[in-house]
DNA sequence: CTCCATACTAAGCGGTTGCTTAGAACTAAG
DNA sequence: CTTAGTTCTAAGCAACCGCTTAGTATGGAG
């Protein structure tokens, strides 16, 4: 109960689902299928771990894939924001900052990025046509930013959707890798990664961090 | 059965899988933990796809568990070979080879590199810790690589690990995001890659490739 | 031919799965 | 107090899971 205390407060993505039993079910739920899959998860896995008996899930929700979507649904629509929430600046500042937060989102909440970035295939048709939508956004948010970049002169970029490409790879494999006892901090992880990409990008790096 | 036979032919890896049977029911495995992931793989899905009944897997190997652990361990030891069998040259050419040949090898083989990267989770402890061994060379070699650049002065990386890291992470991710059908061949990606990671070292590419 | 090992299948067993049903406990309005 | 609505549980159903058993077909050795 003390975890899923600490998730509760920790994340406040989770804010806007209620009631708070359906709240907590979705967390556990995130918990379960970060750590086994979602295939290897069981309902009754799911409702134990919210401290429910099984028949509970269905209350407020129809389908155990139905649980993953919001989860994958509410990860997505976090991550893009965290994207898009980065404060206006040039453009190595700015692509800067926003590979450092986004790294910094999958080790933080690599919980729910494991779900996000590695459950995809278990959608339903329509589900995954939603969230293959919001997948298009992020990339586009980020490519807009390399393009920015390179058409101020401040970055060099022979392949503009190649280096979006391996940027984005490198920040959502972080989820995969990243172990919470680990040496690195997720504030660590932003700032390697942030000086990393620009370095790839040829930019000089601001001493501003 | 043509998909099967094709699958032999390219992938030379499995040949050392004896009796042919065996091989068959590998591959098929292989295939199905990569398209849905092995927790909703069920033996008959592999069996039917080897064009078997479903006894007949427990013929070759013992466990659904056991197929797992013979595609990652041939896998993980396939990949790591791909990395040591780079011609000896200078720190930067030699890099940069690998590098091109490790991502382009999980584009090539990205439903075996999937199986590899993604089902770690569902192997059992001892073999698991077999595995984690041939994990732990992979990247060895890799940083090995780094640093050695590093102490001819060829390249600039203030965090050695952390580049190791962002290296490894990079080619591994080419797995969940490569689709045979898309606009970048395997060896664009070895080639993209490859340009990228010197960035990334800030070392001057080399004229020859 | 007999003998025997190997490679396979048909059938099915015990256990688990996602999900449903029937009803209990609680809350709040009239 | 009654009533209605909501949230939960106990019990269980049909389907499916990994794996086993019993038996058949094949082919090579003597």
């Amino acid at each position: 109960m003390t975890t899923t205390r600490e998730f509760e407060l920790l994340d406040s993505a989770w804010a806007e689902v209620s009631p708070p039993a359906a709240r907590r079910m979705l967390i556990a739920a995130a918990a379960a299928f970060a750590g086994k899959g979602y295939h290897a998860t069981t309902t009754r896995d799911i409702a134990a771990l919210a401290g429910m008996s099984p028949a509970a899930v269905y209350i407020h929700y129809r389908t155990k894939e139905d649980l993953l979507f919001q989860i994958s649904r509410i990860g997505h629509t976090t991550s893009l924001a965290v994207l898009t929430g980065v404060p206006d600046a040039d453009p190595v500042t700015r692509l800067a900052t926003a590979v450092a937060a986004f790294a910094r989102w999958h080790a933080e909440h690599h919980t729910t990025a494991r779900v996000v970035q590695y459950e995809l295939a278990a959608l339903t048709g329509p589900h995954l046509e939603q969230v293959r939508v919001l997948r298009r956004r992020i990339e586009g948010v980020l490519r807009r930013m390399v393009l920015d970049g390179v058409r101020a002169g401040v970055f060099e970029a022979p392949d503009v959707p190649g280096a979006t490409l391996a940027v984005l790879s490198l920040c959502i494999d972080v989820a995969r890798w990243y172990q919470p006892g680990g040496r690195r901090t997720p504030e660590d992880i932003g700032a390697l990664y942030a000086d990393l990409v620009l370095r790839m990008l040829h930019a000089e790096t601001p001493q501003a961090r």
